[in-house]
DNA sequence: AGTTACCATCCGCTAATAGGATAGGTTAAA
DNA sequence: TTTAACCTATCCTATTAGCGGATGGTAACT
């Protein structure tokens, strides 16, 4: 290996452009540089890259091969140039984000592509996780920024930007002896099994309206829960309407929901410098939540 | 973009290593070297890359960042180098292969893996056709192998390689009056339709048994037709087999099938250059014909 | 045929690169 | 605490390779 990245610059310019003087232009360098770097590359390669017979140098079937890589090389190198410089501009060049799985999948999707759009530099490393599993994670330093929905009581070294709120809906399974029904009121709900939301230790984070409940630490395996038709349960409205329940659940209306909103906000460590990236994801975040939810 | 490839393997090295000497005497240049190479790139990234307080540098949060980086460029200059290597040696250094869609998938793919894990410099670039588009796209230039089922007019310019032989079989449908026999001889067949193989031309490549036929070219749309009670086929026994059909068809024995094989075999242009690549090939794919027929 | 633009090559000049020697610092064992 | 070993940074000089400019031969176009 004893070529030069100035070398394959030269080549690939050549070769994208046709000449090797209209490269020597473009790359502000003396006609014969170009020509002696291709010349030395070939050398190196033991290869012919140009038949130069006639007055425009043309690939030869290997020069044809051979591009593709000296322009992987290329880029690879542009990438670390790239960055390099935004990491010398204090941004930070990688980011931890720890996303709660009971937010809408769309969203945080979109989120993700807005981000890698706008930030191409910039290694992305995801963690999913449920419930208080966000917060820990920050708090604990395993990620930068955290994607959840609020916790009333979240630990004193974590902020929280508030996002919007998530509604909540009521659901029974198709077969359930609440079914049918247009309006529950608290009574008969509460003469039937329901299940409340836990953390990974078992302690409850809503309110259980039955006395008969169990406690669960995932909105999905509610969901799957009720499609059994083994009680009700509140849950966020788009896993309700999620493809895979919807059609063995129903969505009743009761009063016991007045004021049921599920908080979402992103959650960073209070000591962590404030980032371009992080005000931008937060700002991001906003507006998909203001515009997203029917 | 002012680095150097040196500069770059200076620094992988070193962080591999653990230490500036280490690098030196692994590169075989001299410590100073490695030791102005790190510096001059930490200049023109503009950040520091090892923490050098204490007697061996330790990577910094952004030389950690940066090295899988460093190492990504120095990855792609060694597949560069060594696909010049092959190609200065003569070796083709891709390989154009035409497979025909009714071979088993099995065996192709299994031919695919162990020519990326034996030939790993060679790009690949498949076709998929049915029929004589195999023979044509080597005789036309457009591939460089076929992989096929032999057709007995061959154009001249191709020679074959024979691999071996697949076994046919003679198909019902379940619901198809020729159904539940064990055994059927050639005047039953004849007074039901046969679907017979042809080309895109619509040219017969079979020899039709029953004097209702249709042709049709491809084994996958006969075995539908088949499956719906349209006729019956003959058809090699892998494809009849397929987990999509084998529920609704029914293989039946005849003596109509006495001596019907399918010899699948290798084309490759006369003129062309026998490769090392090409020897490789037409052996391993002896070898999975012989072992993986049942 | 004349003109233009292209590529290869030769030629000085400059700047970067090579290794060696040295100085200063850190670590771990005596 | 002292010492020995090993590490890195820096300075130094010789060599090398990279640079632009000039020249000449050739292909394409007018």
């Amino acid at each position: 290996m004893n070529w030069t990245l100035d070398q394959l610059l030269a080549f690939v310019t050549a070769a994208e452009l046709g000449s090797f003087s209209a490269a020597a232009r473009q790359l502000n360098k003396a006609q014969s540089r170009i020509s002696s770097a291709i010349a030395n590359l070939e050398v190196d390669l033991g290869f012919e890259l140009f038949d130069r017979r006639s007055k425009f140098p043309v690939l030869t079937p290997l020069g044809k091969e051979m591009l593709p890589d000296a322009q992987a090389v290329l880029t690879q190198c542009l990438r670390l140039e790239s960055r390099a410089l935004t990491a010398a501009g204090q941004e930070p060049i990688s980011l931890r984000m720890a996303i709660d799985e009971a937010l809408p999948l769309e969203t945080v999707h979109r989120i993700f592509s807005r981000l890698g759009d706008a930030f191409p530099n910039t290694h992305l490393v995801i963690t999913n996780g449920s419930q208080d599993d966000i917060a820990m994670a920050i708090a604990q330093g395993n990620a930068d920024i955290g994607l959840m929905i609020s916790n009333r009581v979240l630990p004193a070294k974590l902020q929280l930007h508030p996002l919007g709120c998530l509604k909540k809906v009521l659901i029974v399974g198709k077969g359930h002896p609440l079914a049918g029904h247009d309006h529950l009121s608290l009574a008969p709900l509460q003469q039937h099994r329901q299940f409340v939301l836990c953390n990974r230790a078992g302690e409850n984070r809503e309110q259980a309206l039955s006395p008969d409940h169990w406690d669960i630490d995932s909105y999905y395996l509610i969901c799957e829960l009720v499609t059994q038709n083994q009680g009700w349960a509140i849950v966020p409205e788009h896993i309700a309407r999620a493809q895979w329940f919807s059609q063995q659940i129903q969505i009743v209306n009761s009063d016991v929901l007045a004021e049921h909103f599920l908080e979402v906000g992103i959650v960073t460590l209070i000591e962590s410098p404030q980032s371009k990236l992080t005000d931008w994801i937060i700002e991001q975040a906003r507006q998909l939540m203001a515009s997203s939810p029917p």
